[in-house]
This record gives C-alpha cells, structure tokens and sequence, in this order.
DNA sequence: CCAACCCCCTGAACGC
DNA sequence: TGCGTTCAGGGGGTTG
C-alpha cells in the first residue's frame, strides 16, 4: 500500500506515542515477516528494550532502541502498523505484535497517588499479502540486510538535484516511469506517485530517461521535494482518527491528479487520460500534456 | 550491463 | 451463484 507520504505518516502518528515506551512482550505469529535475525532472536533481543524514536528512510520504518539496536520494517504492498488498546480485537492478518508499557507513567501516577494507568498498548504488524518484512540490527552491527544501504538520495533532501538526475539516469535506455521508481536513484517513490509527479512536471512516462533535456531535469528536480511534501500534508490525519480508520483510509486519494483517472478528463486541459503498461506497471497520463 | 522471466500472498473486481 | 482470470500502490531472484 504505502509510497514515502504513506510511510512519513505513520511514523508522524506513531512516533509520538511509543517514544519512551518500554517493550515487554513481542509475540511473532509467522516467523518468516521477521528477516533477520531469527523469530526468536528478534522476541528476546527486543524484549524489556526502551523505544527512543522513529525514523523513516525511503519506504523503511526505523524504530530506534535507547540502546542503539534499531527495528527495520517495509510494509511492501498490504502492510500496516497499529498502536491500540491490549483489549481491542486484533486485525485480521497481524503476524507480529509488540506489548508496550509506559513504565515511567506508571511510576508518576504511583507516586502521586492517582488512579492505576489503564490497560497496556500493543504496536500491531498486519499484513494481507505478507510481504512486509522485519529486521532487528543490533547497535553496531553492519545493516547488509534490509536493503536500506542500497538506497538513493531523500527525495526531500537538497540532494535532489538537475545535475544528480542527469549524472544518474542521463545515459538510461529505459523509461523515465522505471527510474523513478528506481530505488536505488531517489529512495520512496513508487507506482502512484512517479505517475503523479510525472504528470506535472508534463513529461511522458514512457520517455526514454536518455531523452530528457536539461529543462527537463531542472523541472524533474523541483517537482519531486514539491508532489512529495504536498502529498505528505494531504496524508495528515490525527492519531485517533488514524485508530478510529484502522490504519487503513488516512490515503487522501481525492488529491490524486491522475493515478487511478484513466478515462476521465485530464485536470489541466480536459483531454482524457490514457493508461499504459510501463515496465509491468499500470501509468497513467495526459496525452497532451505529457508529449512522447 | 540488460531484459525477461520467476517468486512471495490475499482479496477484490470482472467476465462468463 | 459459482468459477476462473486478472489485477493490486512492494520487493527480490535467476537466467540467458
């Protein structure tokens, strides 16, 4: 399901509720989500662990440990992360669960008297299709596996630039959609959005990448950061109603210019939008707008 | 290096 | 109603 705007806007929902967190209890219900190390060298390592925060590169969750070992996660097409009360009834395919407890809360609320902190939190992993994947690197320890050091630049960072798309793509036999979704070149940009930032940057997505001119790199540069940071704040959604939905319907798909639209007008000059299969994957674009 | 296939898995939508 | 096919926003691997 999610594409970087997605995945930025779990982590902003749920980073600030499971900072300071401590883990008791992690219970894995298919061992082969977790990748490395194994199911139950992943429960026990992370077991009594403090949560310090999250991070998020490319399409990959980090949950960083207060001692430095950090969890990896992709969620791939169908996964999903839910914070919720213990007592809530579990989504159907959640393969991994992580039992939270506030244990300085507790504390407070004890010194001072006050009424017991309700019922523990569970961080919840579920996953239709079971592709999403989990990887605990202790602190210290080499990532090789999660794929997160094969990564392109941060498509909000000032490293995407004319010149870095040219130097990395300029020479390309293949089409402009393919690189795009190029992890490897910009890290977080998959099937939805590379149509959506094509379509405004008026490039057509079946262009050869070796075809692209200067002003068209320069124009390619500055569309990225914009579609992905305006996509990010069309995600928002508040934690309640982000439990309230299941995790499931924050997407604000309404803003979608063209992903999902073949068919009907183009939104800038009313030309229906066409669909064609790039790379095995569904585009969609204006045959106006978007000149081979 | 590349293209062209294969795999992973469930469920929704569609055609007959 | 049922059954088969196709497709879905993510990856990775092998082969020639």
């Amino acid at each position: 399901m999610p594409e970087l705007p997605e995945v930025e806007t779990i982590k902003r929902v749920i980073e600030p509720q499971i900072k300071g967190l401590v883990i008791e209890k992690v219970t894995v219900r298919r061992p082969e989500v977790v990748a490395h190390p194994a199911a139950d060298a992943f429960c026990s390592t992370l077991t009594n662990q403090v949560i310090s925060h999250m991070e998020r590169r490319g399409k990959f969750l980090i949950i960083v440990l207060e001692s430095g070992d950090c969890i990896i996660l992709h969620l791939r097409m169908t996964g999903g992360l839910l914070l919720t009360p213990t007592d809530d009834p579990e989504e159907k395919h959640t393969h991994i669960v992580f039992r939270l407890k506030n244990q300085a809360k507790q504390a407070i609320l004890q010194k001072q008297d006050a009424p017991v902190a309700k019922g523990s939190l569970e961080l919840r992993f579920s996953d239709m299709r079971r592709f999403g994947r989990f990887w605990l690197i202790p602190k210290d320890e080499t990532d090789a596996y999660s794929g997160i050091h094969k990564l392109g630049v941060e498509p909000l960072t000032e490293l995407v630039t004319a010149e870095y798309l040219h130097t990395r793509l300029g020479k390309r036999k293949k089409t402009i959609k393919e690189c795009l979704l190029d992890q490897g070149v910009v890290a977080g940009i998959g099937n939805i959005y590379s149509d959506e930032i094509l379509f405004t940057a008026g490039i057509h997505p079946a262009r050869p990448a070796a075809s692209l001119n200067a002003k068209e790199w320069e124009t390619l540069a500055a569309v990225i950061p914009e579609r992905i940071s305006y996509f990010i704040e069309t995600n928002k959604i508040s934690a309640e109603d982000y439990l309230q939905t299941k995790g499931r319907d924050y997407r604000n798909t309404p803003f979608l210019q063209v992903y999902g639209h073949a068919g009907s007008p183009c939104p800038k000059c009313s030309q229906t939008l066409c669909r064609m299969v790039i790379g095995t994957r569904s585009s969609v674009y204006c045959p106006v707008c978007q000149k081979i």
